[in-house]
DNA sequence: TGCTATTAGATTGTGTACAAGATATTTGAT
DNA sequence: ATCAAATATCTTGTACACAATCTAATAGCA
């Protein structure tokens, strides 16, 4: 006889990750204020950081967002000067996403803020290390069940 | 020598609960769906059905949401005849939100879809404990650091 | 070659999040 | 009793998320 799932607040595992995720943004937010950015625009700037001039479809499917996200967002980031948005000539369907040198720049604002913040947090990096490979465990679990393709229903 | 905080996108463990938060309401969507709810609006539902009758103020101490979310989103649950909400008496400031039988109704089908997701998601029921228990964890020490009261500075 | 399907991005509409500021009550100290 | 401070909610403005739809460009094949 299998447990019903249980209704309360906190034991659900997606309200856990829910909060924590939005206090880790709380978190992050004086800071990325400071250097003109939010953090999805962070987010976006730690993949070009690691590979410049990739193109929106990319950045998307490497932070799981859509064109719907990433058309407004880089825009902004090009506004405030961070990127430039180039279409492709070989393919005028694509947009490639540059860093400015001021975009640049801001890498290492961006680990002086992570050294301060690790500081804060004050937890064993191992620790750390361990709940984010569970996390992402558990993402991949996910993925395998959203990715596009329906629910991956077993034909028999 | 301590070591310098890596800026790899797939080392962060902030993106890591950004990142499941996000495809976890996404299986829940389509259920959610279904039953005329969105993500947000149903972790209200959750709480209400532990203690129907609270008080915005009291919603938004539990699930961590503010009145700039919780106004419009609470106008939409009453909209759709799950709450009502009503203005204290005794306390002409406080709104106090009820749920109608409609919205006490969705609790059977909330269930329903909690026992799917679970077989869905298929992790030992174990390890999805602790790994919330984890989770929570992280979210504790965040709640020190941001929790209004400033950063806590240590006044020496 | 011509035509159809696919693909990349942009757009639209709905619903969060949250800072900042406004409003109306209530509390508390005089 | 009176008025300043505190409190609960509402409002406004900015920025995500994402489904759904649209458009333009490319690929593939009869």
């Amino acid at each position: 006889m299998p447990d019903r799932a249980s209704l309360k607040l906190n034991d659900q595992i997606c309200f856990a990750l829910y909060a924590t995720s939005h206090r880790m943004t709380k978190l992050y937010r004086p800071h990325l204020s400071r250097m003109g950015l939010t953090y999805p625009q962070y987010l976006v700037l730690l993949v070009l950081w690691e590979a410049d001039g990739l193109t929106l479809k990319e950045i998307g499917r490497r932070l799981y967002l859509d064109s719907g996200t990433l058309t407004p967002l880089l825009k902004r980031l090009e506004r405030n000067g961070h990127v430039r948005r180039v279409r492709s000539s070989a393919d005028e369907r694509e947009v490639h996403v540059h860093l400015t040198d001021a975009g640049r720049a801001l890498q290492t604002d961006a680990g002086h803020m992570l050294d301060e913040l690790i500081c804060d947090i004050d937890m064993p990096a191992e620790d750390v290390l361990s709940l984010r490979r569970d996390i992402v465990g558990l993402l991949e679990r996910l993925l395998t069940l959203t990715d596009d393709g329906a629910p991956l229903r077993q034909v028999v």
